[in-house]
RNA sequence: CGGGGAGUGGCUCAGCCUGGUAGAGCACCUGGUUCGGGACCAGGGGGUCGGAGGUUCGAAUCCUCUCUCCCCGACCA
């Protein structure tokens, strides 16, 4: 048993000036943490009791599917080096030389050396699958650190990994990771949703993230609320709706009309009387590649070209064309690639190479401008544009994919068994990501060289899968979807303590007896008990209490002396009158059924 | 990295424009009265005004440089 008047709670009464969002705010105000640098956070006595709570759920679990490891935050050059992210992670990777002057860095996740420990000590098709794992404090130097804990540089991170001899195995260990993470969450009292998601700059196929529905987040997810289908913006997809084509005029062949002045879409829609959808937007990027090893990176330029009304979406657009980052064309390089100024660039007469970013111009076209008739395009020159312009006929391409961003509103992708499509529309909400599972294929098992032998003696490549949690971000998901102004409430799983006992008079002997000794029934039943002991006016601990995060609170006030106390249930603020000798029984089994509709 | 904002007691902020003995509320300590929704009265402690340099008889205030933090964007295995 926990009594305040001994703990170290610092509760505000009012929030730093620099704290945004609501979990931000609450964690700051009930004592749960407290801020040392951007990014860089004090975890206090309530927030590390509720970090461990969460930690041993997830070990809990985890322990069902993998073994659990402890690796190394410091770690060597070389396994970046091998697997090519040590100039890969650019600046987010924080490092630092020793003292004698090896490079070295703070780990942001462990792929590398994981992939060590299976190349050193994995030998054959026996020994597998593996699915090691680890909760561990990971390090990203942030270009903006934000939001509380949402967004930090120092953080802990479950991370698991799967060793698989075929991609049967890998779906195998996918699944299971799948299975788990909906047990974590759940527990956690967590309202999330599994999307589709890009598979990025890790390589690898197939990639799904959970997330936690909250304006804090700083994801975008389109979902569909008649099918459930549900993915990040970064890969969502939709289905169109048929545009009214443009009749051609004159020849029907490409003509240059003067537009001065009309550089927007919107100004050009207007002035030839057609919708944005009509006109083909461009999008001019340079994208830098990667160089191969000891090879410098190159920069390229890339055309996009699009529906007027739409789009681009970077990410997507990057993994069209195998670049690493992104940033929009300067004049200079307008000029070089596409010969014409801003507001009047298009597709019509464009040289473009065949392989995305060689030495000349990438130009990307995006699907739904295929088939398309008739459409109005700048003329790479100032004041001009062409209309009676025909994907296909009128312009090539060097590749055409999907690189719009849905918008809410469209069709949802999804098509049904029977073959017709599902007729909901994408609502999209923002969300926040509490953790990822995904199919690395056999990027690092290649690259560093882990081999085993098959049942036939040959030697294969081990494929592989990464998993993560965010720790903090499971408390924050869980204070953001929880929280009213006067404080917030976390499942009993997860709460520093599963139910404070306000004695609202500390001064009175009989009602601090009663306290003490119901705090210890509490306890001896197996739950969690704080008991608010502290030299108080009531409505202070009353305040706290709400504050905190705490899902039940007990009153031992004035109807003690009959044997009766309040029940307060914090998420509802609904409050009981309870028999001094059945309320224990009351809590726990309010407690328990918590944890049953977790599931 | 681009744009914006802010650094004054533990917290929220005023004072700065127009230079002249550093303030308020909350918090803290002591005494008293209170005691079920952040009490009241009286007394008290605590601040090199982010840092460095400059202007001036005199700088929280004006000038230069710098550090830090927050917000928007870029970025985000």
């Amino acid at each position: 048993m926990h009594r305040w008047s001994k703990l170290f709670v610092p509760t505000l009464r009012e929030a730093p000036a620099d704290a945004e969002v609501a979990s931000h705010k609450f964690l700051l105000r009930a004592g749960y943490i407290r801020q040392l640098g951007a990014g860089i956070y004090n975890y206090l006595f309530l927030g590390q009791r509720s970090l461990n709570k969460i930690i041993a759920i997830v070990r809990e679990e985890m322990d069902t599917i993998g073994q659990e490891f402890y690796l190394p935050a410091i770690l060597p050059r070389e396994p970046w080096e091998q697997s090519g992210r040590w100039t890969g992670m650019g600046d987010n990777m924080f490092r630092l030389k020793d003292r004698k002057g090896a490079d070295l860095c703070l780990g942001m996740t462990h792929e590398e050396i994981m992939t060590t420990i299976a190349r050193s000590e994995l030998r054959s098709y026996k020994q597998l699958p593996q699915i090691w794992y680890q909760i561990q404090t990971k390090f990203r130097d942030e270009p903006r650190p934000k939001s509380g804990l949402l967004r930090v540089r120092q953080f802990t991170m479950k991370d698991s990994y799967s060793f698989d001899i075929d991609k049967a195995g890998l779906d195998k260990s996918f699944e299971l990771h799948d299975g788990i993470y909906r047990r974590i969450f759940s527990r956690c009292g967590l309202k999330f949703v599994a999307v589709e998601a890009d598979s990025g700059a890790m390589g690898g196929s197939q990639s799904q993230e959970f997330m936690v529905y909250t304006d804090a987040g700083e994801d975008l997810i389109a979902s569909c609320p008649v099918c459930g289908y549900a993915a990040n913006l970064e890969k969502a997809t939709s289905r169109l709706e048929a545009v009214a084509e443009m009749e051609p005029t004159g020849d029907g062949k490409p003509e240059l009309v003067h537009t001065p002045g009309k550089g927007a879409i919107a100004d050009v829609a207007e002035f030839f009387k057609i919708s944005a959808a009509q006109d083909i937007k461009c999008v001019a990027y340079m994208a830098l590649k990667r160089g191969a090893a000891g090879k410098p990176d190159t920069w390229h330029g890339v055309a996009a070209f699009l529906r007027g009304d739409h789009q681009v979406n970077e990410t997507k657009l990057l993994g069209v064309v195998g670049g690493a980052e992104l940033r929009t064309m300067q004049a200079a390089e307008l000029e070089q690639y596409l010969k014409g100024p801003a507001g009047f660039l298009g597709p019509v007469g464009l040289v473009h190479d065949t392989k995305p970013l060689e030495d000349g111009l990438t130009v990307v076209v995006d699907k739904s401008l295929e088939g398309r008739k008739n459409l109005v395009a700048g003329a790479n020159k100032l004041d001009y544009h062409f209309r009676n312009v025909t994907p296909g006929r009128d312009f090539t391409w060097t590749v055409s994919a999907d690189i719009r961003s849905v918008n809410e509103g469209e069709g949802c992708p999804r098509i049904e068994a029977t073959g017709s499509g599902c007729v909901g529309k994408l609502v999209v909400g923002k969300a926040v990501e509490i953790g990822h599972i995904f199919k690395l294929g056999y990027k690092y098992s290649e690259s560093m060289g882990a081999r085993v032998l098959d049942p036939n003696g040959k030697e294969v490549t081990p494929i592989m899968g990464s998993y993560g949690i965010g720790i903090e971000r499971i408390l924050t998901a869980a204070i953001e979807q929880s929280n009213d102004q006067h404080g917030f409430w976390l499942t009993g799983a997860i709460a520093p303590f599963a139910v404070v006992v306000t004695v609202t008079n500390i001064g009175d002997a009989v009602l601090r007896e009663t306290g003490e000794k119901l705090a210890a029934e509490l306890e001896a039943a197996g739950l969690d008990v704080l008991l608010d002991d502290r030299d108080e006016r009531a409505g202070v601990k009353f305040k706290d209490a709400d504050l905190i995060g705490i899902p039940y609170r007990i009153n031992v006030g004035k109807k003690a002396a009959g044997g009766q106390v309040e029940l307060v249930t914090r998420a509802t603020a609904s409050s009981v009158d309870v028999a001094l000798n059945e309320v224990v029984a009351q809590v726990k089994a309010r407690t328990q059924e918590d944890a049953r509709h977790s599931f």
